[in-house]
DNA sequence: TACAATTTTGCATAATATTGCAAAAATAAA
DNA sequence: TTTATTTTTGCAATATTATGCAAAATTGTA
């Protein structure tokens, strides 16, 4: 029997029953249990399947393409992102860099907004597939997976080349004292770019970032224009960052 | 007998059953097992068959020849990937441009191939999402949303900054006097400065595409060093391209 | 037809892939 | 925490595939 024959039968039997243990496919197809191990390891590297304890279950749907459901955001996540929405009515140009948040941003904007983005963000596209009037510039470079961003000098360079209203910044940890930081060198100095590159800067975080700190130093708190939580504007714990002069909503 | 018969009976089984063994087939046509490997080879390269290992499959059921969730592509597209796929082997940096037969490609792409991509096609990104050893380098530019490209100055410029072993080039049309032409152009431009940073282009063309024309001039026929469609390389509809030395797959 | 050049074929050998086993490591359960 | 179970890793035996080579067959040319 072919290998890619125990592959058909694996995945046909997971399709019927959603679930496969080693043990049955094991007897089923005559071979040892360290085979099918091994099989459904290319498999699961192939992502036609996940592999769990004793087996390997379906792959959970659409990992890429659409993730606009909006079910998919954290409450926070669309607290802030609503929130966003009314710096988003007053511009032409935004810049949208990494993060799901950005992508909760995105899933929110009216289908019929007028806007022009730019972005290093990937995963933004399919979102805005159906806004027809959302004119989408990409910056290029060196793609990673994890992130679903583009990266490195290359995208920098683009970026200069541009001059944007607003610059809606993503993942990135606050602190009072210590500014904004970035837990990866290139994202952090493509931040510095960005902020130049627009009118205006507003950092998007979740209360959870507030008063952590990352490894690489993007800028100080007073370079930043506003900033957009998911807690009330008066909470007492955004009070640190009052004295910077910065908006917060 | 004739190489050609072994051919059609080796096809005619594999019809028939959808997987043929070496074994098998060495006693059925009477010659070694070597000659029979070597049968196989060759319409492996011809892209109508997937060698595994003892003998061949048909690559509809061959689960890992193809990473086609949706069934989205045609036979004569399937054909073209798999003969393309003989050119990646010994390249390291391959830029590829517009078009779903380039769809086709990325998804017969072994999922451990070793690569570096170069492109503007927004939508090969999730098909080479679990290719860990294939490194994207995303050209950025005005995104297109019915062809899932970017596109523009832009998009030229950054283009310029690479060196390639391989251009695929998707879509376009073929006409054996008035050379590749395009059909919007800004592709068309592109289409030039990737042939420039390319050292080897490679036209991937549905038979249907041959001896038509658009508006937009590319290139002359003599600039292109192979020709790749879904008819046999032997066709007498290619003849017509046969003068112009390039390799026809 | 005869001869040279090319292609095809089969074989030996080296390289590579697959398989099952056993020990070590990691993970879940008590 | 300890214990039981599962998973990973390394290994050796076996099977398959790729490669170079020489003989045979085929093709082209005079």
């Amino acid at each position: 029997m072919l290998k890619e024959e125990r592959f058909n039968h694996i995945l046909k039997e997971l399709k019927s029953s959603n679930k496969v243990f080693f043990e049955n496919l094991s007897k089923e197809l005559r071979v040892s249990e360290d085979t099918i191990r091994r099989d459904i390891d290319h498999l699961s590297k192939s992502g036609l399947l996940v592999k769990v304890r004793g087996g390997a279950m379906s792959p959970s749907v659409n990992p890429l393409s659409f993730q606009d459901r909006t079910g998919l955001f954290s409450d926070a996540k669309k607290v802030i992102a609503l929130k966003t929405q009314q710096l988003l009515r007053d511009v032409q140009t935004v810049i949208m860099d990494g993060g799901t948040t950005l992508l909760a941003v995105a899933a929110s904007i009216p289908i019929q907004s007028k806007l022009r983005i730019i972005t290093n963000n990937m995963a933004l596209i399919p979102i805005l597939a159906h806004h027809e009037q959302v004119d989408i510039i990409v910056l290029g470079g060196m793609y990673n997976r994890v992130t679903q961003t583009n990266l490195g000098i290359q995208t920098a360079l683009e970026a200069q080349k541009y001059q944007a209203d607003l610059y809606l910044m993503g993942t990135c940890a606050i602190h009072s004292s210590k500014g904004l930081t970035a837990a990866v060198h290139e994202d952090g100095e493509l931040k510095k770019v960005f902020m130049k590159a627009a009118a205006q800067t507003a950092v998007l975080s979740n209360h959870e970032k507030l008063e952590t700190v990352e490894f690489f130093n993007v800028t100080g708190l007073s370079d930043v224009d506003t900033l957009i939580t998911d807690l009330p504007s008066n909470d007492a714990r955004l009070n640190a960052y009052r004295p910077f002069g910065l908006e917060i909503l």
